[in-house]
DNA sequence: CTTTCATACCTAGCATAACTAGGTATGAAA
DNA sequence: TTTCATACCTAGTTATGCTAGGTATGAAAG
């Protein structure tokens, strides 16, 4: 369970440019060292959501000998909102480490 | 929105010696720097849920002088619980960083 | 050539978590 | 005597992530 922070991570993949919505799974599978491995019934309706919001733009493609593809990109809004996730993420987690009694990161 | 990981803080809170309800928030929201401010109708349900799973227990309480409480103290399963939950934070939040390219621990 | 596999997309509906918005009640302070 | 902080509770809303299905294509295997 990712627990609301699906977005910003979702946002994320997208940072360093556009990319479709199965290769985004595997961006963040690869990226987590398989912690999170999203099944496609979470991702695509959250890319859905964002479209939705206006944080993410989409348009399909087909690759020469490959299959359609639809590629989301971050609108400004998206990476404006991206920024102020990261924020949230920095305060969120620092709060919990404090909670938890844990150091930042135990070894 | 705390998105799954109440319960860990809340068995984290109980951590040092039994608490009751109110303490509990009280406890959170200074030792996260009022980042967690919680509504009653978020701990109570959680404390039962908590309970009710076996990883609590509870007991009214009159202080002289006072009004009744209900007291909590982690069980044995609530204290291996919470080990767990604490590894899983760490995974968690270590993936989540990952993704979100920030360091383990910002500064 | 046909079956299987990885790719690539989709959605209806479920479970549940956290919160909203109410309610009750007491002791202390104003 | 009214207000405030304490202290508990729960019904119902919302949204989120997931389950479990479905469609379809290109490549590889047999």
């Amino acid at each position: 369970m990712l627990k609301g922070h699906l977005d910003a991570i979702v946002l994320a993949a997208l940072e360093a440019g556009p990319a479709h919505g199965y290769a985004i799974i595997e961006t963040i599978k690869r990226a987590s060292a398989d912690t999170f491995d999203l099944p496609e019934g979470t991702v695509y309706p959250a890319l859905h959501r964002l479209e939705e919001a206006g944080l993410l733009s989409s348009a399909w493609m087909t690759p020469p000998g490959g299959r359609r593809r639809r590629m989301y990109s971050l609108t400004k809004a998206g990476t404006a909102t991206l920024a102020d996730r990261r924020k949230a993420w920095g305060r969120f987690s620092h709060a919990v480490n404090a909670l938890l009694g844990g150091r930042a990161w135990p070894a």
